[in-house]
DNA sequence: TTCATGTTTGTAATCATTACAGATTTAATA
DNA sequence: TATTAAATCTGTAATGATTACAAACATGAA
């Protein structure tokens, strides 16, 4: 994925989206980061080069990026959201053991934009997730995790 | 659906929950209500004819129902979670002009329990839900909202 | 009855998110 | 260039959901 400022910059314009320092910044960041960080991730790395960002204006990007398709909300615990900038539907995995999300690659009928309503219902957006214990965690567990 | 006390009574104690009374109602409550209701209108709810009702035993009650699983967490909004009697795999869809959550049935290869683990994690639990338009609300727009 | 244990309750604390208003920046226009 | 309106950013306070905690209460065994 190329990060540069320059296609960030773009990326934002074309949404119409006025590319700030501020939402470069932002968007970098969720470019570089794709492991479905909380706001209050995003905000502590950024703060650290730019001492005057605020928290509001990480939380006022976000909601921006999220109205103009830039990126997606993942809500899977329940008590936060998590910010993903792969705008493909795709499911997620959450490891109850080490808490990481990572991207799943399955067979869904609704991804492939197929299916566009139910019972006369129409469909906006597609979320698939899985809870359980990621490969990871269960070697680490000498396979006691089954 | 039968939503006597008695049948409350020993779908508790078949999961090694002691009924108490407060517990019964928080069950009797969901049994009743399965719009997938939050901790807040099970508790306002309650309260009106148990006055001493605290909302920490709700939350207590809620918790203890979902480790003994007596009831699954619906996370769509990312700002509360609602819950669920019915703890068969199913998905949901969420209607973004009423806020209805509603059941929704869809072939779907994981709900049948013939996919266990995918790439080696283990999977415990499958949520998929979507977000869109109800049926309802388009009628009820002539057909504008498509 | 006594005692230990489990349950309930009310209040305070926590955490994520939003509201709001003032300060700052940007962009257009004279 | 100076002016000005609009957009953006910032910090603080407020909100809303949930949890922590400790005291009060209920239960069941000895």
């Amino acid at each position: 994925m190329i990060t540069n400022m320059k296609h960030i910059k773009n990326k934002l314009e074309a949404k119409g989206v006025k590319p700030t320092y501020q939402r470069l910044c932002v968007l970098k960041y969720l470019e570089k980061n794709m492991n479905h960080p909380t706001a209050e991730m995003i905000y502590e790395n950024i703060a650290k080069k730019i001492p005057t960002m605020s928290k509001t204006t990480i939380y006022n990007t976000l909601n921006l990026f999220l109205e103009n398709g830039l990126i997606h909300a993942v809500t899977i615990t329940g008590t936060e959201v998590r910010y993903d900038i792969n705008t493909f539907s795709h499911h997620h995995f959450l490891c109850r053991k080490c808490g990481k999300i990572v991207d799943i690659e399955v067979k869904c009928p609704f991804c492939d934009g197929e299916i566009t309503q139910i019972n006369g219902s129409k469909i906006e957006e597609i979320h698939g997730y899985f809870k359980g214990i990621c490969k990871k965690c269960r070697e680490k567990n000498n396979k006691v995790e089954r």
